[in-house]
RNA sequence: GCACAGGUGACCGAGUGGUUAAUGGUAGCAGACUGUAAAUCUGCCGCUCUUCGGAGCUACGGAGGUUCGAAUCCUCCCCUGUGCA
């Protein structure tokens, strides 16, 4: 029922804390690599391992679509269908609510959609999300709420608030009486590969070396020299089920984000996200919104927002006292040549990288960076190579992880004002 | 040598008397991307200026010609491909 959240440390109204899910610990403030539909876009499973990813998302709406989800719990879940054995999340489909917005209708029923994929009807309602996502077997499940577009009138966006609401509250009923039949083991949960061992976290991400070949295989899926189960006697008892999170809207209107919040947690959920951000507003709006949020959130559990942001932003909002986050940023900007280091944004494709032998990012210690230099990485992408979108993605991981890292580290030593938060600027 | 078919901006390739600095692709240059309908999308892409509204110049193998007007029609020349000798 639960989903344990221990917070060990804090600075100012950052927090240093701990997720137990029955896939691994998860340490907050936490970034999530998106993997919509089974996968991180050019990623395998190892070496998000390596990069030190407790916790990565699916999408309840692209998964029931393809494969079908009846067809991922018949092969034991998400988790084991794409072998990962961490933590996983998945969004309800309530986002595409708001991005598929040409295909949808909404009632309060639920949402209509034309599938992309092939033009057929398909009806989504909180019910039908919930036992989706269940299906799925996530860790963590995500209410099914409606991401209020942007611009709205207050009027629109108090409608729209009050509809996520009800459905959050339809969310939860069906989650509460269906949460046991997820497609998790009896205890083999934790164990995907045949060999019987236990999860063990991978603190040991910057380890790979240059040339180092990926690990491979079920037994060989965490980084060598790892030390084994180092929070195995400290973890709570884990949960069984799947948890429920609610979302918070209310558009960009304060008092319907207290409001929105307040009444979510009326319903009592083991977390909750902050949704419909970052759809065209200023950032210092979009802050404005999470601090609103933030200070009706109860404080003992994990608080999550969605779809944020850029390195900087991530900083900062993991500053206001935000646990968790989820970008495709890193990701797609890295298809489209965009690569984030410590000096800021490196458009790879730029003729400028020619014939430059410097890593992308001279203090990233990545694996991409470790080995290989800005001319070749530009080749590989004007040659629309595969590996291109790889080892960019690779590294914007990697700095998106290592970004969090370092935040964590200095939660911990209780000091934020070293991080590269540069101030957002409005554009 | 003869007969066909051709020669268009970096490349491929439309256009076959005027609204054509010239459709489309490709290549090139730059930009965007925030719970993924995204390995996608957008802009620029002859030269020189510009108060960014535009202005001027040069262009469709070469040289002439017809015409108010030619990448488009005519003549000669050069070159390429295919076929026949």
């Amino acid at each position: 029922m639960s989903l344990p959240f221990l917070i060990e440390a804090q600075a100012g109204p950052a927090r240093l804390g701990r997720i137990s899910t029955a896939h691994g610990e998860v340490e907050t403030p936490a970034f999530m690599p998106v993997g919509t539909a089974g996968t991180v876009k050019a990623v395998p499973q190892d070496v998000l391992e390596e990069l030190g990813a407790q916790i990565i998302l699916g999408n309840t709406y692209h998964l029931y679509l393809r494969p079908g989800h009846e067809l991922v719990r018949k092969l034991g879940g998400l988790h084991r269908f794409m072998s990962w054995n961490r933590a996983l999340l998945t969004d309800s489909g309530g986002f595409q609510v708001f991005s598929l917005s040409e295909l949808r209708k909404v009632t309060e029923d639920g949402v209509s959609f034309r599938s992309h994929l092939d033009g057929t009807s398909h009806l989504f309602t909180p019910e039908r999300s919930m036992e989706i996502q269940i299906a799925l077997g996530a860790d963590i499940v995500m209410a099914f709420d409606e991401c209020t577009e942007h611009p709205a009138e207050r009027e629109r966006a108090r409608q729209s608030m009050e509809m996520t609401l009800r459905w959050a509250r339809r969310s939860k009923e069906y989650f509460e009486s269906h949460k046991d039949e997820c497609p998790w083991e009896e205890s083999g949960h934790r164990d995907i590969g045949s060999s019987g061992h236990p999860e063990t976290q991978n603190h040991n991400h910057l380890a790979a070396q240059p040339g180092a070949a990926l690990p491979h295989g079920a037994q060989n899926r965490h980084a060598p020299g790892t030390p084994a189960a180092v929070h195995e006697l400290s973890s709570p008892e884990l949960p069984t089920t799947p948890a429920l999170f609610g979302i918070v809207q209310g558009g960009m209107y304060g008092d319907l984000r207290r409001e929105s919040a307040e009444r979510t947690v009326e319903l009592d959920f083991p977390g909750y996200a902050i949704g419909g951000l970052s759809v065209g507003e200023s950032r210092e709006k979009t802050m404005e919104m999470i601090a609103n949020a933030l200070e009706v959130l109860p404080k003992d559990k994990p608080r999550y927002v969605m779809g944020v942001g850029y390195p900087e932003e991530i900083v900062q909002y993991a500053a206001m006292g935000v646990d968790m986050m989820d970008c495709v940023l890193p990701t797609r900007a890295a298809r489209h040549g965009l690569l984030f280091t410590s000096e800021g944004r490196m458009n790879i494709k730029n003729a400028r990288y020619a014939q430059d032998q410097q890593p992308p990012d001279s203090k990233c210690g990545c694996r991409v960076c470790s080995r290989y230099t800005r001319a070749y990485l530009r080749h590989l992408f004007v040659s629309a190579e595969p590996l291109a979108g790889v080892l960019n993605t690779v590294h914007n991981l990697a700095f998106y992880l290592d970004t969090m890292r370092a935040v964590r580290h200095a939660i911990k030593l209780g000091d934020l004002s070293g991080m590269p938060s540069r101030s957002v600027s409005l554009a």
